[in-house]
DNA sequence: GTCTATATGAGGATAGAC
DNA sequence: GTCTATCCTCATATAGAC
């Protein structure tokens, strides 16, 4: 933490910045925001906004940290290597937890697609990101084949793509049209796609 | 066809513009590609270029109707109201056509990413053709159901948002690392879903 | 059909007062 | 910490010659 102190004025209009910002980047993205409207939604001027980010990338940055909040504890607990096939679990109900939050999901969204293009601020950031989600799901799958729950012959590489794939795809069908249940329809693809590979297990008496 | 006649040099060096402009969005997308670049990479000036197209956004609809080629034969066909359950068949194969095409597949996910955002040019074009797939595919899965080959209680625009959006999702996946056959992962996904749905069919004496 | 030159505007960032 | 004023760069688009 560099960062230095800041008078609770200060931080107050940092937090209502990163809240115009968020509100703005996630209708018409990054680069569709101009700074000027971002202060004008925070109700100050351009300079004055300048003053609490130095210039527009570091904001985009403190969004993506601070509202996106990708680096969490969460991410962090996910990514662990000593994990069982049960992080798949929780892997799901994370996502699920985010399919609920529609403001959330449309920043996510708009950011991820917007970084794309290579030349975008975090397309990096963007990339290592996905395929960290990608090792997440790939690593339960080999638990999962240790603790004999999955067919030792399945395609992880391929299933944890289509995984993480499937959620991006779902978020963007759900920025289209939200005439469906994504988390339902997440868990429903999650389950069939497994289903073909699950081992019988042994059952314990009761 | 309101378009006036062409020399041969000019339709050739259109031709050469449309291929560049295909090109440099698909890697930095319409925003993030100037005329300026386009023209040079067309080896035109910025002012020669504009004499075949009047603007940016007319070139960007040339390269999405000449190029991405949305509205072709094949989705005319795909979007025929009198299909049968075999109208899935025919879409799950187009895709994996498409998947086949790293410079399509860059192009159109790049463009459809960018284009949600809500001020982006293409936003509308790009949100029908979305609902239009999902209507595909909801309207095979109806015709399945008449058909006696899916159960009646399947939830169709689940299952649709579903499949369309893994599309999406699996060709960002595809994007950002193409370490997986796609083509396999989409279909693995799609009969995955529908193996719950499916009905037994009465075999036929060979 | 293609060029050079230029108009025009938007947007990011800085200087310096208060 | 916030403002007004200004600078500067970049990008779209136009004017007019060849």
């Amino acid at each position: 933490m560099t960062r230095t102190r800041h008078s609770p004025k200060g931080e107050r209009m940092r937090e209502a910045i990163l809240d115009a910002a968020a509100e703005l980047f996630s209708t018409r993205g990054y680069r569709g925001t101009s700074v000027d409207a971002i202060a004008e939604a925070a109700e100050l001027s351009k300079a004055g906004l300048l003053h609490h980010f130095a210039n527009k990338e570091t904001l985009l940055f403190a969004v993506v940290r601070e509202r996106v909040g990708m680096d969490g504890a969460e991410m962090a607990e996910l990514s662990r290597t000593d994990v069982g096939f049960d992080n798949l679990e929780r892997y799901v109900r994370l996502i699920e937890r985010r399919f609920s939050d529609p403001g959330w999901v449309r920043l996510y969204t708009v950011l991820l697609a917007e970084s794309l293009d290579i030349s975008h601020p975090i397309n990096d950031y963007m990339r290592s990101r996905v395929m960290r989600l990608r090792r997440v799901v790939s690593r339960a799958l080999d638990a999962g084949i240790r603790e004999g729950r999955v067919a030792a012959d399945v395609d992880k590489d391929e299933i944890a793509a289509t995984i993480v794939g499937a959620v991006d795809g779902l978020r963007i069908q759900l920025l289209l049209a939200p005439s469906f249940d994504a988390a339902r329809a997440f868990r429903r693809l999650v389950d069939s796609l497994l289903e073909p590979v699950l081992q019988p297990q042994p059952q314990l008496k009761s």
